[in-house]
This record gives structure tokens, sequence and C-alpha cells, in this order.
RNA sequence: GGGCCGUUAGCUCAGGUGGUAGAGCAACUGGCUUUUAACCAGUGGGUCGCAGGUUCGAGUCCUGCACGGCUCACCA
């Protein structure tokens, strides 16, 4: 099976370019080119030398560029060539640069690599900057060396690569045909910088634990299982690091966090990728009402750091993250909602009786937990647009949460809605080993009931609950959804450099 | 997993009711020494996702499969 198809013209084609490029004595793949500047430094520090201006004026711009002897090199992203002379743009990834090449300026040699060149190839030049007659900032070519070729053609220069999913496939190609998809993570990476300098500004400690456990809790999620050979043991990617995180806590880490990959062994979407990046972090000694502060605090500072601005435009619909951040009960979410919906009219007869008796700390509704929760998946979460804390999570959905002092039923939890994302999950940390030993046999009661998602019974935590863990609150935030909202991407994949697929078939 | 939609040249896309497969970019040949979605003239390129079926005849109609997109269910 041959590498690339040989039946296609193109890569023929390219490949005899390939061969007259070394019989003119070029290296095919030569190992290193010192570059001078990278085109993006150029680019950057000459761009208000262009523009059109009047032919003296140009002459004196120019004079003064003349002057700039450069080495650059990059990625041919479109070619024009007019018998004895041509254009080129060059790519360093992130910016491109014109570059001008006329056969009586550089060796014969170099003329004729030139009209071997392929869109794709990447090549060095060394020169001198000037503006053209249309205004353009551009390298005057006066060598030219050959450093890599494309064997395969390009996208279209024009509408770049529009298949989906040719674009996660092979990132790399739509990395290099769609600038907008560079931009993504470009943001991403801004984003990541962003949280941990928040942390580590306030003085949390940043650490790692085990991605491969024994025991896949934390969350209520199916794990991937794998096996030990030495040990002969299956072990488990985490779910989550939340019971891991705590435990140093006890140790006395008292502001911890953790930015990495989790795995759910779930089904694929628009919002779920099996390996996600999550912030989690915990602090000993507040509750989960300062936790609310400090999040409208991070995001804030992140999506305008990152976005240049407190309000965005997701999917058209616009999205102001000025603080403060709405706080609203699920119970009192789920009842507006169905009074405002016009096609359940049970439910809403129901929602009637009790939206006043909402009101009181101590109401117990009469839709169950499950019901609420449900309600709420359904009729509530896809119109939170603005960041919306929601609290008063039921305590049958919140095996790790402390309860409320004032009502049992309800613990002290929020999650934190933008743009129809759960993108936060929040909570004052159960600390009572016997009760949190209490709520894990209920889950594995669950769990017995046939319940596939459950969070498992981890007697090693409530050990180490049981030495003490201060009054801690813990949250953890969706690295991945907060880059979509704050990139404008309504698909995950497309702020995940590889999302998984199903593998090609041959 | 269910429903709906898609898969045509290397890329971006056209191809009413069935009748020999099209364009632009890219490629090739020639021309052009400041062009820029360069331009001008010419040329080649297709198992129409795969496998069956209906038909004298299938890119087009039917069935199955593969891959993808949207959506519902589960989940963050």
């Amino acid at each position: 099976m041959p590498l690339f198809d040989e039946e296609n013209d193109q890569i023929i084609q390219r490949r005899k370019n390939l061969q007259a490029i070394t019989e003119l004595g070029f290296e095919a793949y030569p190992h290193k080119f010192d570059r001078t500047h990278t085109v993006s430094e150029i680019v950057h520090h000459y761009a208000d030398r262009g523009g059109q201006r009047p032919a003296e004026e140009l002459e004196k711009v120019n004079q003064e560029l003349n002057g700039i002897k450069v080495r650059l090199a990059g990625r041919i992203m479109t070619s024009r060539l007019m018998g004895k002379a041509g254009f080129i743009h060059l790519s360093d990834g992130a910016s491109r640069l014109q570059a001008y090449v006329r056969s009586n300026d550089v060796p014969v040699r170099e003329w004729q690599l030139f009209k071997l060149l392929d869109l794709g190839d990447i090549v060095g030049v060394e020169g001198w900057l000037f503006i053209t007659r249309t205004g353009e900032l551009s390298v005057h070519v006066r060598g030219l060396s050959f450093l890599a070729k494309a064997l395969l053609p390009m996208p279209e220069k024009y509408h770049g690569l529009q298949d989906v999913e040719s674009r996660h496939r092979q990132r790399y190609l739509d990395l290099i045909a769609n600038p907008s998809s560079r931009e993504v993570f470009v943001k991403r990476a801004a984003i990541i910088r962003e949280v941990r300098s928040f942390f580590d500004d306030r003085g949390y400690i940043e650490v790692e634990t085990p991605m491969l456990s024994p025991i896949a809790s934390g969350a209520a999620a199916r794990p991937f299982k794998t096996h030990h050979n030495a040990l002969d043991i299956d072990l488990f990617a985490r779910v989550a690091p939340e019971l891991y995180l705590k435990r140093l806590v006890v140790g006395g880490f008292e502001k911890v966090y953790e930015l990495n990959r989790n795995f759910r062994n779930e089904g694929l979407s628009a919002r779920h990728n099996p390996e996600f990046t999550m912030l989690e972090f915990y602090q000993a000694y507040s509750d989960y009402e300062q936790l609310m502060e400090l999040t409208e605090e991070l995001i804030t500072g992140v999506v305008e750091r990152v976005h240049g601005s407190l309000k965005l435009s997701y999917a058209g619909v616009s999205v102001d993250f000025t603080p403060p951040w709405k706080r609203v009960t699920m119970i009192k979410a789920v009842l507006d909602a169905l009074l405002d919906q016009d096609d359940s009219k049970d439910l809403k007869e129901r929602a009637l009786v009790e939206v006043l008796a909402a009101e009181d700390p101590q109401f117990v509704s009469s839709f169950s937990p499950k019901e609420i929760v449900d309600l709420f998946d359904h009729f509530v979460e896809p119109r939170l647009i603005d960041p919306t804390f929601i609290t008063g999570f039921p305590t049958e959905v919140s095996p790790l949460s402390k309860q409320s002092e004032t009502n049992p039923g309800i613990v002290h939890r929020f999650e934190l809605f933008i743009c129809g994302l759960e993108c936060a999950n929040a909570f004052c940390e159960l600390n009572d080993p016997a009760e949190q030993e209490r709520r894990f046999k209920e889950q594995m009661d669950q769990r017995g009931r046939g319940v596939e998602e459950v969070v498992v019974m981890d007697e090693d935590y409530v050990r180490a609950l049981g030495y003490g863990l201060p009054p801690t609150a813990g949250e953890g935030i969706g690295i991945d959804r907060l880059t979509m909202i704050i990139t404008g991407q309504a698909n995950i994949r497309d702020v995940i450099l590889f999302p998984h697929m199903r593998p090609e078939s041959k």
C-alpha cells in the first residue's frame, strides 16, 4: 500500500518537481535554516508602512525599508508567476508576508527552483523589505532556499477546508487552511494561561492526582477501564479528581487546584467529548457563596482579557458577563419556566400552587427531586443565556455536598449556566464521614438497582474524612465549554484539537 | 441507540421529472519582470461513499452497509 495515492496527477507532479529540485542540487529535506525574524515579527513591525501612496512618497518609504535585510521562512500559501518574476505569500502559521522573486536578482539555479515550487512547500528567503506599487509590504528576494516539500495538494486557497470531518481528522490541514480555526486554539491557550495565573496569584497550589485509579469516583459517570499488567489489576481512567483533591485539603493543602483531563465513557455530542478538560479547585474555610464571588471574578477576568469585552455573541445571541450574575434556586427557576409553558397544563397547575411557597426555605415541593432536575434540564437550562447561578439542588443528586442547615433535602451547591451550557459546579464539601458513608451506600444501592452512573464508594476517602476535613468549598469548571462560549463555537469538537471520532474506514 | 439530512475531480460546489458527468480553484502546456481570489490562450483529470436491486438504461429510484452533520435520549 503506497503512502499516498500514486495515481493522483497532482501528487505525481509534486514528486516529479521534488525530483527536479534535488537534481538542481538542493537537499530534499535540509536540516536547518537560520532566520533573522519570523514572518509575524516583520508583519507586525512594519505593517504601518503599507498602503497606497503617491510615487515619491513610496520611494521614500522604500529607501528606508531597502536597508532592512531579512532571512525568513514559511509555507507557500499563494503563488503568482509572471514570466521572469513572481510573487508568493509565505506563512509562519500566524501571518503571511509576500515575497517577490525576480529572475535577474537571484542565482540561475534558484530561479529554476522557484519555478518548480508548489503551493504548500516550505521555503526560506533572504532579501530586503519594500512596499509594492499596490501598497503591500514584501520581501525582495535575492536568495531562495528549499526547506521541505508538500507532496499532497493544498485545500482551496479561497474557501479553505470546509468539510467538517476532514477539519477534525486532519486538524493540521485545517490549521494551515483556516486562520479562524487557529484563532480558536490560540484563545484556548490564553484562557488556560489566565486561569492558571488567577489561581497561582492567589496562593493556590497546582497539583496532579491520578488519572489511573482502581476506583473511578467523584462523579456519577461511567469510566474507561484498562488493565495494569505487573499488578494484574483493573484500573479506571478518572471521571473526576474531586476525591483526591479533598484528601489533599485534609493533608493541609488549604487551597489546591488541578487543571487536566477527565474521561467519561459516555455518548459523544456537540457538547461532550470522551476526554475533556476540567479545572477543579478547593479551598478550606470557605463556603459556596464565596465561590460564587470568586467565579464571577475569575470568569469575567478571563472573558475580558481573552475576548476584550464583557459582552459577546454566541450562536447569534448576545451574552453579557457584567456582574453581579443572577442567582436563582432550581425550584424557583423550574416553577417560573412551567408558568411560561403553554403546552403542559397539568405541570402548570401544580407549579401555580407552589410558586409562592417556594420562597420559604423550609419549602418541600410536591415534585420529586428527580422530577425537578428533569424539568430543569428540559425547560430551564436552554434558556439560561447570561451567566446564571442555580442553587438549591436536591440532596439526592448531590452525594458529595453538604446539606442546608435549615432544609436537609437541599444542599449548599450551585451550578453556573452560560448560553444554555453547564459551565461550573460547586458546593460546600460534605465533611462528616458518617453522612458521607451513608450517601455512598445510597449510591451503591442505586447501582444495585441497575443505575450505572453513580458516585462509587471510596472507603479510603471516608477514612480521610475521618481525620478531619475543614469546612471546605470546591468547584469544577469545564474549560472546553468555557472556551466554546468565549470563542463562539457551537460544537465542542471545534475547541478540541483532535476530537474523538470513529476510525477512518479504509 | 432513535429520527432527519448529507457523501460527485486534490479542494469548494452545481447537476428539475432516469438518457454518455459540469464549473471555479488547484494541476499541465504556452505567454507575461510590482502581482495579489493576478491575467490571457490551450490541455488533462471521475469506480458520482460501498454493496445489492428495479430498469433497455441509475449520480438520479429502492434496500442494506460505512462515514459524517443536526437532533432526541444519557452526560459536564
